[in-house]
DNA sequence: GCCGTTTTCGGCCCGACTGTTTTCAGTCG
């Protein structure tokens, strides 16, 4: 079995959980925390690299001892300090650390008084009422467990961040209303541009929070009251989702937005940055002592600890304060950047319009182009196109074209790639199309080895240009396809072609680690809708968003080339 | 457990809310 960074990653959060439940050290427990992260989205397979006999790279709050046990899990699957912990603990126990309102401490208590552990035993336990007998709890406790191992099924669930938007959108139109509120934004992980997010953060400034806490609680989705201060309030919206709301005068609202647009490892490591330099840095401001001496915009907080502004998607602490201080912050690609899109349906296939509408809303939305990429023949669900109806749509848009102004249709074709890596199109057709969107759809669960070649053996082909949702993924329902993205995306560079970064949210794919090493590489990306409406291409916004998170610049990706310098870039050299 | 031109030892980010307390620990974000 094949160690991924992602077990090694689940092996230190173990280790964190029960060294918590223990209550040693909180600093240890944060090490393996960091450690667990840092490796989590450590862009190479550590296994991988050290089977080619390469060294473990120095990785930041990773030193001997936990280098050696990356090594050993990566090397035997096993962890031999996990193993004593469970001997120690039963390994279940972590699983209580999931309920909210129980943290270390009170799982601990459980334990050792009720030997609770598993979620079964402490739902007997409660509904016993033997849990109220211990210290520090009591009946409302109890009954908030139970309650909570009841919610613990549908718990835990991430929304995609375009439900996440709507849910948003609506809650801050309803808090601008409340009495005194200047500003109502959201930040979080929503402001960062995740994939998925799991609460909404919501900031209110006003002088007064009581007031705008009342207002928030006339708000007809909620659900659930979590908790309900003057100042902060948590609840739970009928669809589930949590939503956080604080309130804080106008002065803090940088502060405050820095402060709760996160993430967590970037504010602590601006916030070590201020105390470095005696400063204190919270909520409500930066302070020097009592006095406040920035706080009102985000700016002046960064520009306290000697950096410039540093955009949302950027804070992960994966670099971006050292890129700051360096002056090597990158110019982020934006949303106006783009000039086309690569990845359209039409009616042809599985799209809902026809050519000349597609042709208008992309004018309409500023393009120069836009390439029709309907399906190929395998897939016969969306009546994909065989070498004839192709051959006829190439005249149709030859046609338009003549007769289109400020818009240029490009000829292409969404091509399945076969299980083979072969392409479900004859060659001489693709060779007339101006670009070959080439994309996985069929056996998904090929092994590693087996996947990986086909995708490379794909991109050998003279006339592929895009290799369409490399993953293959969809967040929330299939997980991505076991490939090696890393010689893809150097494949990819040798070979002259291109990724995607497909712009449908339960998609996102490239994710932004993969956009970083893409970029590294040097390969450009292309961001598309993969539209099958014209509403789908409000969709672009969210693979922005990605790709910004990503560290992508304009320069970095391929659809913000004119078409003029476009079309070259489509021609194969390799 | 990590880290370091002030440090190889002694630090390691900060505040609100809840429930069970009679002044605060635990949890959460």
């Amino acid at each position: 079995m094949p160690i991924h960074n992602a077990d090694i990653a689940a092996i230190f959060e173990e280790i964190a959980d029960l060294l918590e439940i223990q209550d040693a050290n909180p600093f240890r427990v944060r090490a393996y925390r960091n450690a667990a992260r840092t490796i989590g989205e450590y862009g190479r397979e550590v296994a991988g690299l050290l089977a080619n006999g390469e060294k473990l790279p120095k990785l930041p709050g990773i030193g001997a001892d936990l280098a050696a046990k990356i090594e050993e899990i990566a090397t035997t699957g096993r962890c031999r300090f996990l193993e004593q912990l469970r001997s120690q603990l039963p390994p279940t126990i972590t699983q209580l650390l999931h309920i909210p309102g129980l943290g270390p401490k009170r799982v601990k208590m459980l334990y050792d008084s009720l030997q609770v552990q598993t979620l079964d035993q402490l739902a007997r336990a409660a509904q016993a009422g033997r849990i109220r007998e211990l210290p520090g709890f009591g009946e409302k406790t109890e009954r908030a467990i139970l309650e909570a191992i009841r919610a613990h099924a549908s718990q835990e669930r991430r929304y995609s961040i375009a439900l996440a938007t709507q849910y948003a959108e609506a809650l801050i139109a309803h808090l601008r209303r409340a009495p005194g509120v200047k500003q109502a934004v959201v930040a979080g992980s929503y402001r960062r541009a995740k994939e998925t997010v799991g609460d909404l953060d919501i900031l209110v400034t006003a002088r007064q929070g009581r007031p705008v806490m009342e207002h928030l609680m006339t708000y007809d989705e909620i659900a659930d009251v979590l908790s309900h201060g003057d100042t902060r309030s948590s609840v739970v919206l009928r669809s589930g989702i949590q939503v956080d709301v604080r309130v804080l005068p106008p002065e803090s609202y940088g502060a405050a937005l820095h402060y709760f647009t996160g993430s967590k490892p970037h504010n602590i490591a601006i916030r070590k940055l201020g105390q470095e330099r005696g400063l204190k840095i919270n909520e409500y401001g930066v302070f020097r002592g009592d006095e406040r001496i920035a706080g009102e915009t985000e700016e002046s907080v960064f520009a306290a600890v000697g950096l410039p502004w540093i955009p949302p998607e950027l804070r992960e602490d994966r670099g971006e304060i050292e890129a700051a201080r360096a002056g090597r912050l990158p110019k982020l690609v934006e949303l106006k950047d783009l000039r086309g899109d690569l990845h359209v349906h039409s009616k042809a296939s599985d799209g809902r319009h026809g050519l000349r509408e597609l042709a208008e809303e992309a004018r309409r939305r500023g393009f120069q182009y836009l390439a029709i990429t309907d399906h190929s023949p395998r897939l016969a669900v969306t009546h994909g196109l065989d070498a004839k109806r192709l051959s006829r749509q190439m005249d149709e848009i030859d046609r338009l074209n003549e007769e289109l102004e400020d818009i240029r249709l490009l000829k292409g074709i969404e091509v399945d790639i076969l299980e083979d890596g072969s392409l479900d199109l004859p060659d001489d057709v693709l060779g007339r199309l101006d670009l070959v969107v080439a994309a996985v759809h069929s056996h998904f669960n090929l092994p590693r080895e087996q996947q990986t070649t086909r995708i490379l053996r794909a991109m050998d082909h003279p006339h592929f240009t895009l290799l369409a949702h490399p993953s293959g993924r969809e967040i929330g329902g299939r997980p991505p396809m076991d490939v090696d993205m890393e010689r893809i995306i150097r494949h990819a560079r040798e070979r002259g072609c291109y990724l995607e970064l497909n712009a449908q949210p339960e998609r996102l794919d490239l994710t932004d680690l993969y956009c970083q090493m893409a970029k590294a590489e040097g390969v450009l990306v292309a961001i598309d809708s993969d539209a099958h409406t014209l509403l789908d291409f409000d969709h672009l916004r969210f693979g922005i968003g990605q790709a910004r998170r990503g560290w992508l610049t304009a320069k970095d990706v391929l659809n913000t080339r004119t078409i003029n310098t476009l079309l070259p870039l489509l021609k194969r050299t390799m």
